[in-house]
DNA sequence: GATGAATGAGACTTCATTCAT
DNA sequence: TATGAATGAAGTCTCATTCAT
């Protein structure tokens, strides 16, 4: 249970995770309650338990599912020469894969003092570094290290902050991917290392 | 309960809110309950229902009394003629009322699912809107006000995101501050009405 | 404090009274609450401790002000003859002293639950059962009782029961004492005693 | 909690609807806590709450099933011709049906004032009023109507209200029939139509 | 593969009351 | 005559979780 990805018996197990993320993103993981769970799905509380072993569980579950991408992407980009190209092409990835898992980026970024406390906050945290230390030079400036991570904010932005905002989803996407990239580039050259 | 009966000091209110604020910020909104504030103040639960009248109210007062610096601030860049230094100045004066009350913006940032549902959730959504317009050009376009957006994300992760970075806090406030005027003088100069 | 009738000292003791007992009819004695009393007087609650020991006390000083003329109607009703006279004078003087003290009987009525708990309860009880034995024979038959408490019923109604009901006030007591009279002269008659 | 742990007899709903009723009417309905029900049930007040929403609903679930006698008593009373005759009839009947329902009305007839306040205060007084109107004549003058009402209260009192009065609850309870079966007489004499 | 019944812990909140000032 | 500050007890209710069936 958990990690595994078990044969879909039926596929209620599923459909919890997806209910399950839906409300956390929705509400807030805390103030998502299981009986909400089951009653939108038109089954008993005591039913989530059979497919799960705790409600953190459930989260962990959707997670863990969704996380794969972003760990292929980082394994991906670890063994690519650290150019500007790479990192570009790391953008452009990232942001597909935000755009697939966009349900549960919005719940992270939603519900951080949360996630802190639950056992995937450890991983997120880990995942975003290694991110960072995949775009910015290894000895790059205060100031650098800040563009980049301000890049992987403006992309965020573009999936979720900004969805009360106009305009197509598609087009805030691409948008925010241009201003990532051009942040990025901007700290690639700044760099002693990047821009030789 | 508390062994100290502590003097009635007659600031009982605001010490409330410095706890009430510090342990939101650092636990969640949801997660912490009036017990654990009473317990650390040394009164009991009862006393906290004699200064506010919910829990919400204990957070919403906080807020009022933190956001005015960001009321004014807004008031006087609506005064201003939209020049490149006018946005300037007012990321800095922003950038100062963070630090000020960097507890807070920790807390909003960290809580969004939770604040969104809360009294204070509309106003923080406007303010927000009431900046960016102060900073972009009124037909920007979408990557500029993308540019503008992050900018403001930028400098918020100067103050709290990037509390676990390496760095002196000053300085990773100026650099924040850096990339923020970098971003809104790039989206500035692109924008037909402020290239002029 | 309770039943000596203290001074006018200012008249807020008197407000207290009043507004409580507004209150308490309207809404029921556990309902209300001493901060309800207050707000509505413009004071605090510990200012209605300064004039009422207790909650209880509140509702037992004004219950004893307005149970005095009952008392002297008891005590009148006493020294009279048994006649059939005299019990329509009781229920005639009864049906007047209903009409002073409305708010009272209105609470009485709707309270039994709560007063019987409480140290008026006794008295209540005690009052009633001395004004049936004003009115009916010693020795009348269980039906004769039964008339002479529905009078009482049927006055009380004519007062309070039948507030949503169309009607004057006035030509509503009237017609309940009407009924009242009716009641109690079958039973007079009707009675071995009272038939001679 | 509890030392004897009772078997799970299916049956719970039921118990917590009896005892509930029980303890509200010998206490009232705001004195009786959950806990006390709960604890004379051995049971845990959450227990409660997987049966019941609220407290309210307890009382409420009780009060529509003891009430469907007397929506059919009401139904039964419509589709005859008015007659005094039927009007005896719906006496007689109500007479049993209070009987049968007797805690119910106990605690209707205590707590007035609290049950104004909730869901099933409406209900009361529409029955109330319908039953009325069944043995009034429509144009009834106001004294008659007060005997009307007032015969209703006899048979009230007949089965709770003298319940410290001597004598066999039967006994009292045809006493109090008899009264009221001659309050309605006369007043179907004394009007118009009914006297023809 | 799921339900019905229940629990223990704990949440927020309100209340009557006290007491120094 | 009153208030400001606080308390202890208790209330209603919700939650994640368990387990026999």
């Amino acid at each position: 249970m958990g990690s595994t990805p078990q044969p879909r018996r039926g596929n209620t197990r599923q459909r919890i995770q997806d209910v399950a993320l839906d409300l956390f993103a929705e509400q807030g993981y805390e103030k998502t309650s299981l009986r909400e769970i089951a009653e939108r799905l038109g089954v008993t509380k005591a039913a989530l338990y059979y497919h799960f072993k705790t409600k953190e569980d459930i989260l962990t579950s959707t997670f863990d599912d969704m996380n794969r991408p972003i760990e292929e992407l980082l394994e991906w980009g670890r063994q690519q020469p650290r150019t500007l190209e790479t990192k570009k092409e790391i953008l452009v990835r990232y942001s597909e894969v935000l755009e697939t898992a966009a349900p549960l980026f919005v719940f992270v970024q939603e519900n951080q003092a949360t996630v802190r406390e639950l056992k995937i906050g450890h991983t997120i945290k880990h995942r975003v570094i290694a991110l960072v230390d995949l775009i910015k030079e290894p000895d790059a400036a205060l100031t650098d290290q800040v563009r980049c991570f301000t890049a992987l904010m403006a992309m965020h932005a573009g999936v979720f902050a900004l969805k009360d905002a106009e305009g197509d989803p598609g087009e805030k996407r691409r948008a925010a991917l241009e201003v990532a990239v051009e942040l990025v580039t901007r700290a690639h050259e700044q760099d002693p290392g990047g821009a030789a």
